[in-house]
RNA sequence: GGCGCGGUACCCAAGUGGUAAGGGAACUGUCUGCAAAACAGUCAUUCGGCGGUUCAAAUCCGCCCCGCGCCUCCA
């Protein structure tokens, strides 16, 4: 079954087919570094990270580049604020990022190109334009003519004629048409510069992406990827620049927009102020259960945010681990296979499953269902658990199949049981428990029981045994 | 005004023509000294509403209601 991914440009499921069919070329917005991470930007991360998965699961290899917006008027804002340069400020929360991201398992970019370190071919690229009649200057800044521009609206659907410019923000009456953007901004006194053409200043924001983009991918490429909010204008204007700077069309084959995470029925944004950092959210949950959380939910989708609902993905995430838990305990405890045939039998089996996830995934990544299917993995494992015959070999297929599921959805269960801690105490109150319990001296059994409760482990005898774990 | 997204059980959520996945909660049962975990059963004759097309609709078409997003910076 072929991959297929929603293509924002068409507004169609599409069949996936990479310019380069051995190689995916995949760009994704970053962020602009001026505070902390939130639960917007690890979504989209997150659902850029599976997407590359996927397709490196699927056989693609991908080459993946993610700017960063080191110059912008946010960051200036917050360098005065906090009396810092603002590389100091764009450092430091580029750091943060990265130590927030790893812990949510998202791999790594190839480049991660910064856009003060692209200034001179950002000029090129302005200069370019204004040779091809694209561009106008203005007392020192630089814009786009958007006119000029055939194509302009393509991706977002806008019609030029129909958008009710000035609407939220004033007019610029010096521009030519008020959809001209910014390629060139001059320098305001007190901030930061780079000599140009036109004088002191800085790069719009748009031509970043399409400098970096082109740079480290080529004229065409096959993803750009981003949050449905970068759609209009970001996205618009970065077509706008590069095909009419390259001449080359479609500049990008596929675009793919993450949709918002939702506080309340509206959107969590910075402007609104009602967003969630991840330091602070790691502070009630393991970073792997915001991971799931994100995961339960079709990437195109709005994402409502609360409590409640994250201590819902923790519950379901901790069957997944406590599932593997029992299987560790069932492994140590059961004996290897008489023949191969049971462990044949059993494989076909989970076939059935490794299909079915895979159908999911190539469907425009649909994690949601590929949770579903794991979770019916589970079932007809903890099914086939109960039958006396079962063997080692067979568990340990079992278990492999759950975490190499959570794998390719980047979902770590491993490390995250208790099976691999030692306690001598532990086992030493269990020991005496069991002694306890072999005299029908229950009360002093259940005083064990609940002195360790107290401690944070809880105790489950079954067939095999006692077996503890920690309580979550 | 333009463009667009969404409305599936108590909550979350998949499903875009073939008769409603999955998770959480709840209740009942099996197991257990008691628990826990697991398993079994119950939990939407129905998918915002009303019409239409079809042998067949949550899925297609039309109208309507509700919520949200973009048209400023935002993942």
């Amino acid at each position: 079954m072929p991959l297929k991914v929603y293509n924002n440009l068409t507004r169609k499921k599409e069949e996936f087919a990479p310019i380069d069919p051995s190689l995916v070329k995949m760009y994704v917005c970053g962020i602009t570094p001026y505070d902390e991470t939130h639960l917007g930007h690890a979504r989209a991360y997150v659902t850029f990270d599976i997407i590359k998965r996927h397709l490196e699961y699927s056989g693609y290899k991908v080459k993946h580049i993610q700017n960063i917006t080191d110059i912008d008027d946010k960051i200036i804002k917050k360098a005065k604020i906090n009396d810092q340069s603002i590389s100091e400020v764009a450092e430091h929360y580029s750091n943060s990022f990265f130590e927030v991201m790893d812990k949510l398992n998202i791999k790594r970019a190839d480049v991660y190109p910064k856009a003060t370190e692209h200034i001179k071919e950002m000029i090129g690229w302005i200069k370019g334009l204004q040779d091809k009649g694209f561009a106008y200057e203005l007392n020192g800044d630089v814009y786009f003519e958007v006119q000029k521009f055939k194509g302009y609206g393509k991706l977002s659907k806008h019609k030029m004629e129909d958008q009710q410019a000035g609407a939220r923000v004033e007019l610029d009456a010096r521009k030519k048409d008020p959809l001209d953007f910014a390629l060139w901004k001059a320098a305001k006194p007190d901030e930061p510069y780079w000599l140009s053409p036109w004088g002191n200043g800085r790069p719009g924001w748009h031509i970043e992406c399409s400098v970096m983009s082109t740079k480290y991918l080529g004229e065409q490429f096959d993803i750009h990827g981003g949050g449905l909010d970068l759609q209009f204008p970001h996205h618009e204007n970065e077509i706008a620049q590069t095909e009419a700077l390259t001449g080359k069309a479609p500049w990008v084959k596929y675009w793919l927009h993450n949709g918002f995470v939702v506080i309340n029925q509206q959107k969590m944004s910075k402007s609104l102020g009602n967003f969630f950092t991840l330091i602070d959210i790691y502070k009630k949950f393991d970073p792997m259960v915001v991971r799931f959380f994100l995961l339960s939910t079709h990437y195109r989708s709005p994402l409502n945010f609360s409590d409640a609902q994250l201590k819902e993905a923790e519950e379901a995430y901790q069957k997944l681990t406590s599932t593997i838990d029992n299987l560790d305990f069932l492994i140590s405890k059961v004996k290897t296979a008489e023949n191969d045939v049971e462990v044949a039998e059993t494989d076909d089996e989970l076939a059935v499953y490794k299909r079915k996830f895979g159908e999911m995934m190539d469907d425009d990544f649909n994690t949601a269902g590929a949770i579903g299917v794991i979770f019916e993995l589970v079932k007809f494992i903890n099914d086939h658990v109960k039958e006396e015959k079962i063997d080692k070999e067979s568990l340990m297929h079992d278990k492999q199949m759950i975490i190499g599921f959570c794998d390719l959805l980047g979902i770590n269960l491993v490390g995250k049981t208790s099976s691999g801690d030692q306690s001598f105490n532990i086992e030493k109150l269990i020991e005496e428990r069991n002694q306890a319990r072999g005299g029908k001296n229950f009360k002093r059994a259940d005083e064990i029981r609940k002195q360790l409760e107290d401690n944070g482990i809880i105790l489950e005898d079954t067939a095999y045994g006692t077996k503890w774990r920690k309580n979550a």
